[in-house]
DNA sequence: GTTTTGTTTTAGGTCGGCCTAAACACTCGT
DNA sequence: ACGAGTGTTTAGGCCGACCTAAAACAAAAC
């Protein structure tokens, strides 16, 4: 599973941002995809027990999608902030959101370490710590 | 192109340690896939110009193949010393191939960056520098 | 010069992920 | 209550990536 990822970790953005049920048509946006490949990858997910997918309602996750969105939340954020921080790329959440699911939770965790030292370091970015989790 | 850039890269090397042509059952064993699914995307590869392949002989990279496959070389060598000086994983190599053609190179890049200095900080973790390329 | 062994290829099949176009369902405004 | 408009789903199709099992091949052993 990993372009699959994608989508449960962005329902899972929605459902923070905006609650549930999450709209096929603002994750088809998010992620640049059909409306069509949304809702053929929402019932995907739904058969994988991830989500419970009313037809023309929306989304919702199950505890075991929570969980596993939850853990490529941690991998995003731990992503998204070596991105800004580190390598100051211009898009860090796109890219973090796309890599997510690409990567081990052990390169997640090292990477965030790694945040943890160089934040505790004199010549600090300025950006927020991590928080969270 | 994701999957495929796996097989391109480790054409890439084996071409680089055994020579060439590459043998399909080599490139099948160290990616862990069938010899069936390899001799396929050879002749993906192959269609896509990146490589010649002669049946029963092998694989012999094009100069389009080759740039393409040193651009993720570059990366695979770049995410591995990563990988292996700073995050300390087990099997980096294995990972950098993985991943290599997932990363834009702005982030091998950058990464690049952050190894460099972290090689001239006191701290040291002894691993040898890049050179290369 | 056969036979045997190991490798490679082909055949046939499955599943994931994406698209466009067309059908469908809600929601409003009138 | 109906038709327009917006959003969603289904239908049909395409390509990529993988597999197993069976056939084809090359090279070594006898």
């Amino acid at each position: 599973m990993t372009d699959a990822s994608q989508y449960l970790l962005v329902c899972y953005l929605e459902a923070r941002a905006d609650g549930e049920p999450v709209a096929p048509g603002d994750v088809a946006e998010r992620l640049d995809r059909s409306p069509a490949a949304t809702t053929e990858m929402l019932q995907r997910l739904e058969q994988r027990g991830y989500l419970a997918y009313e037809p023309y309602e929306g989304a919702t996750l199950t505890a075991a999608g929570r969980r596993e969105a939850e853990s490529l939340y941690d991998s995003y954020v731990v992503l998204a902030e070596f991105f800004r921080t580190v390598l100051e790329l211009e898009d860090p959440d796109r890219e973090a959101i796309e890599l997510a699911g690409h990567v081990s939770s052990l390169v997640t965790d090292r990477v965030a370490e790694t945040l943890l030292e160089s934040d505790t370091e004199p010549d600090d970015h300025g950006g927020p710590s991590l928080e969270r989790s």
